[in-house]
DNA sequence: TTGTAAGCGTTATCAT
DNA sequence: ATGATAACGCTTACAA
């Protein structure tokens, strides 16, 4: 099946010096102009010649003039992109939003640069630098799990970058957010749970200091007490890594099982976590809902479709992506400080089977 | 919860002069050096004297100053990013993929710019010029469903820019390549529902062009003939939004209930072609596999671990995206052109329940 | 060992 | 209406 082929290198050669990019040097040189000139008949202005400029833009046409658009970011003092900070693409959650900030971003004539953290701090520190050292115009962050200090994204911040958070959010920076609503999120599915008949209702979710768990931990805390059943803290297990570590969440899950008065039903609070939780329910041959019922934050669509069990809490995170870049962009293009910030807060559904 | 704040704007204007980003300009000014001489120190040549560049060095850090990469990229007519063009992210296969690209190109310091085609060819001659005048270094391609012309990517490609496939191929334009055994996959796969003892077994297919529909075909057509069943046109449906149009997938699925000498079970050649075909089945209340049973590609694991019904053939579309990385730096980074190609085959392996 | 100057591709500010 | 020149931040012959 190996198919290697040879290709006779003077012609490579020829291509390879037959193609250097057309600069406006260039032209202007070929059509006995001055550069400024050329640039000025390329770019629209006013005070040229209608001859001149056609002369030139059919000759730029012609020779396939490509601006360079290094030479213009170096001289305009921006990238035309955008960084975007995720923890895994492959996470329906995620992968649906970048597909939002892609939309409203490509629109507007900006590149979107993904970078993903695999909810690790280290990378996070490295891929934030990374993106701010290579110039994109601002920073679209949902933090990884880790994280705790945010310092490195805050000097950034001070420097002037201009960044939005969405979804997994830094309250001690003072710039623009976009979250679900995760508390009434979380308090619907368990509302749900409870209505259902269930009432020793476990909590599983990631890290304890990301925005996202707190929110969820309350709307959770609030139905159960909304509803008469006392709050315990043996039914909170936490996994820092959100459901990517298969062990993490088979310790917490082996640990609510073992539990004298065990759960019979699970709120979970994350993507891959609701995956990952019914992964290990599989392995440990525990039934649902038999066993033990869940109701959980997921935006799978598969998940959604296949899974008999599973009542899970959607995100709208298409349009999350895609207010977040707007609000990015406005920050990026504003030609003044901005002094006002907003946090904007949309709706869950509950998708109930 | 609308959570709006107002800033003292001097504070905001005072960041906003204060952190002007530090040049060798700046330290050279400082320590009353010549901007040469700053770059010298800064980038360890060894015509300098230690003194000197302790003072830069030490000085440098002590401001922060960072190195514009714009500045680099246009003296350096590189611009250390690699472009990748793919379907969806929301794909378990190119997900999975882009994670192995990510590994390499991260490690060997570039950055990977993402860009989707959402299987639309138009989608694609955009986002393909868009890297390219964006100056990429190289390309990562695979190619959406809808694309036949692959003239966009010929002009690319002859001008000079590094170009790998992986996955969907354009045999047209002579470079390296990376896919995986599509023939002998799906070969495995319906010898798989010929052992279970299906006999009338049908396709279901993305676009009729694709190099990977076409290999994949070619490996049900090899089982059946070598189980000696005969081939049947009509058993064949193409799908060319590859499972993210519900409507196509539906219309050829009940096309293929509809036939007379309606067939037992199906070879599903896609990952999202996968899941939807699962979920018109769940729709029509078809059941797996009492009413029809399936094989296809998919690399979701949440499908693998909670759909009872689904043989899938998986890809090592991380490997993939890893060899792929791999031979496009390879190609970026050859002082002198290269005269051999290649086209990697790796193996699928089959996931049984 | 250090400084001067040219150059990467472009646009903006002057003159002309 | 057009051209010469400087500037963006950096590297690198070439001079000193």
């Amino acid at each position: 099946m190996k198919n290697t082929f040879k290709i006779a290198s003077y012609l490579i050669i020829l291509v390879y010096y037959m193609f250097e990019p057309v600069t406006i040097k260039d032209i202007a040189k070929a059509l006995g102009l001055s550069t400024s000139t050329v640039s000025r008949a390329l770019r629209d202005t006013y005070e040229i010649s209608p001859a001149t400029k056609k002369l030139v833009t059919d000759y730029a046409k012609e020779i396939g003039y490509k601006p360079n658009p290094i030479a213009l970011s170096l001289k305009e003092r921006r990238s035309k992109s955008i960084g975007v900070v995720v923890s895994e693409v492959a996470n329906s959650y995620f992968s649906q939003a970048v597909n939002g900030i892609e939309s409203i971003a490509y629109d507007k004539g900006y590149h979107v640069i993904i970078s993903q953290t695999h909810e690790s701090y280290e990378r996070e520190v490295i891929n934030v630098n990374h993106l701010a050292s290579r110039s994109v115009d601002g920073l679209l962050i949902s933090l990884s799990s880790q994280t705790e200090d945010v310092s490195h994204i805050k000097s950034l911040h001070d420097k002037g970058m201009p960044i939005v958070f969405f979804d997994r959010v830094a309250d001690e920076i003072i710039t623009d957010k976009v979250i679900a609503d995760n508390e009434k999120g979380a308090y619907n599915a368990t509302v749900h749970l409870i209505k259902s008949g269930y009432k020793k209702i476990a909590h599983l979710t990631s890290s304890s200091h990301l925005s996202i768990s707190i929110e969820r931990l309350t709307g959770y805390k609030k139905a159960l007490a909304d509803h008469g059943i006392a709050f315990r803290e043996d039914y909170v297990k936490f996994c820092p890594h959100g459901g990517m570590l298969y062990e993490e969440t088979e310790t917490a899950i082996k640990q609510l099982v073992a539990l004298k008065d065990k759960p019979d039903a699970i709120f979970v609070a994350g993507d891959r976590l609701s995956t990952g939780c019914l992964s290990v329910f599989k392995n440990l041959n525990i039934e649902v809902p038999k066993d033990m019922a869940i109701a959980g934050f997921s935006n799978s669509d598969v998940l959604d479709l296949f899974n008999p069990s599973l009542t899970s809490v959607r995100q709208p995170a298409y349009e999350i992506g895609q207010l977040a870049t707007e609000m990015l962009l406005r920050l990026i293009e504003a030609k003044y400080p901005i002094e006002e910030f907003e946090k904007k807060v949309l709706d869950t559904s509950l998708f109930v089977r």
